[in-house]
DNA sequence: GCCGTTTTCGGCCCGACTGTTTTCAGTCG
């Protein structure tokens, strides 16, 4: 089974909700946000922290917290939680999503016009009886009436690759802007999570109005949104569909403190204000201030710096206990893209893919890469034209052809072989000798006895590495019945490598899973899987995502020299 | 509800924007 922490922590954010509706104090909706959000963090089993009693020493994670995860690992329920969805309908939980309109409005509505629903809400609009409400006024009501627009045409979150397209496209256009000076990604786009609800770039320059004027001007622009003196909002047409991008602009003496800011994550900036309060000192997007006075600003660095802070890497500022660490000195050094050496997961034409061998090596050559594994499909993989046995033999020979005349760069051997549905795998041993690398990966019954299968799969001796071990799709597929955990636990036990999958729509295994991994002491392989010269690029994703869960250099097997690499795939 | 090398009670991040209750509350990022 699958822990239950995600499961609490979604009981807590919707008890949150109930709360902020309820109109209780603040500070009780933002403990449950809180610990709801350390529940969702965490890589170990709740119901394992409870056992070794632990539970309450979790940060955010009180006596209050720990018997509500108690009552609810027991009993399946928590009373606290029934208690408030009583005086909550279901309906007017959603209503929170709606921008514009918060937990004070709808506790006004649900107590004097008996608003249950966003049908309800719709009918006190058109009635006129909102608008009479204390506090009300005809602008209030017209801006919950277009926020009501924007809930219902809510774009959903895009894949990190898409925003970092528009991003690096808008990015380049304003570096034509007047007077701009320094220019940055920010949000979660900079900290690469793994998908991005908004296109946030942050800006240096003098005159504000002039560079926004410029940026709502962009070609692709379809609709401006908002055009200030330090904001501006674009909506722009591009090829996957109307995207929203937003642009802010500061004066260069508090360019640091703002990229600080807008980078977040909320939580990492709550702490950090913490720590300013408890030195006396003040930090804003402007600045942290000491009285009046500006202490620190132009830079990140300076900013961090007061409290004796590095620059954090953005995927790391998501208050998972990076500030407590570093305070102490003890900050991991986290993997750098300079560290790859080679890309591990590669399809030419040989099976489903687009380019030749030759390709493959020209573009490894041009990455600086010191290998890269050839990986096509097996035979069993039919809609892909996975190579059979004779197929195979024959790449083997062209590959160390092809090698024979490349110098910084080897072509390593290897097959991204099917785990069959009995978990036996698509290939003879004989075969699979000859090969530098073996990917095992499950393509078909993705809810027959995975685990089972994937674990066999783990056990077999010449498999290495399993390729995309959940088999999920950010942008819809739930990915296999597998139980990640056991998985996780055999590689451990056998000594096997996991991928991490580095396509955008893969990132598999995800951020949480790697911490799990790592913790395990399992060595994880990054491939870009690609078929196509373009995919190379997604090592970035894959970095970022390995990055956003703590991975070292030592952990990841492709930061590995040559040598070193072929001694591990060999052991 | 959480938390404590200044506190076991009384705090809890900061600033902008907006609209309305004309001096501040609600919402957002």
């Amino acid at each position: 089974m699958e822990n239950r922490n995600k499961e609490i922590a979604n009981l807590f954010y919707r008890i949150a909700d109930a709360l902020e509706i309820k109109g209780e104090t603040g500070f009780k909706v933002v403990a449950y946000q809180k610990a709801a959000r350390v529940l969702e963090d965490l890589t170990q089993d709740v119901a394992e922290l409870l056992a070794s009693g632990q539970l309450a020493e979790v940060p955010g994670i009180g006596k209050g917290m720990a018997e509500k995860i108690e009552e609810y690992l027991k009993t399946g329920k928590i009373k606290r939680y029934e208690e408030v969805m009583k005086d909550v309908p279901e309906g007017l939980l959603q209503l929170l999503e709606i921008p514009g309109l918060g937990g004070k409005t709808i506790h006004l509505m649900q107590k004097e016009l008996k608003v249950k629903n966003l049908d309800d809400l719709k009918r006190v609009i058109e009635d006129g009886s909102l608008e009479k409400l204390y506090g009300m006024g005809k602008k209030k009501v017209e801006n919950i009436k277009k926020g009501i627009e924007l809930f219902e045409h809510a774009q959903e979150r895009m894949p990190i690759y898409e925003a970092l397209t528009i991003a690096e496209e808008v990015i380049d256009y304003l570096k034509g802007a007047p007077g701009i000076k320094h220019i940055s990604t920010a949000g979660s786009l900079r900290r690469m999570k793994e998908t991005v609800g908004d296109i946030d770039i942050l800006a240096a320059g003098k005159d504000g109005r002039k560079i926004i004027e410029y940026f709502v001007k962009h070609p692709k622009t379809i609709k401006i949104l908002a055009e200030g003196d330090t904001k501006g909002s674009i909506l722009l047409d591009t090829e996957l569909g109307h995207r929203q991008a937003d642009l802010r602009i500061v004066e260069e003496e508090c360019y640091g403190a703002a990229l600080q800011y807008f980078t977040g994550s909320k939580a990492h900036n709550i702490k950090l204000r913490g720590l300013a309060k408890d030195k006396g000192l003040k930090i804003s997007e402007y600045g942290v201030f000491r009285g009046e006075k500006k202490i620190a600003g132009k830079t990140e660095e300076e900013v961090y710096k007061v409290f004796g802070l590095p620059v954090f890497p953005p995927e790391m500022r998501e208050d998972r206990g990076e500030i407590e660490l570093a305070l102490e000195g003890k900050l991991p050094e986290i993997i750098d893209a300079t560290d790859i050496k080679g890309d591990l997961h590669v399809h030419s034409n040989w099976s489903d893919g687009v380019m030749t061998l030759e390709e493959v090596a020209d573009h490894g050559k041009k990455l600086g890469y010191k290998y890269i594994a050839i990986c096509d499909h097996s035979q069993a993989a039919k809609y892909a034209h996975g190579l059979s046995p004779d197929r195979l033999k024959e790449q083997i020979k062209e590959i160390d052809q092809i090698n024979k005349k490349l110098k910084e760069l080897r072509l390593l051997k290897g097959v991204e072989v099917d785990i069959l549905a009995d978990g036996s795998i698509d290939l003879p041993e004989g075969l699979l000798k000859k090969l530098d690398i073996v990917v095992a990966s499950i393509h078909s019954g993705f809810k027959k006895n995975v685990t089972e299968r994937i674990i066999a799969a783990i056990k077999h001796p010449l498999v290495d590495i399993i390729g995309h071990p959940t088999g999920r799709l950010i942008s819809g597929r739930e990915g296999y019945d597998v139980d990640i955990d056991k998985v996780i636990e055999a590689a451990a036990e056998y000594g096997k490598i996991l991928e991490l999958n580095a396509y955008y729509d893969r990132l598999d295994l995800d951020e949480f899973n790697l911490k799990k991994a790592k913790e395990k002491g399992v060595l994880i392989a990054i491939g870009t899987d690609t078929h196509y010269a373009h995919g190379f690029g997604m090592m970035r994703f894959g970095v970022g995502i390995a990055r956003r869960a703590w991975l070292t250099k030592s952990d990841i097997i492709n930061t590995l020299p040559l040598d070193k690499l072929l001694k591990l795939l060999a052991a």
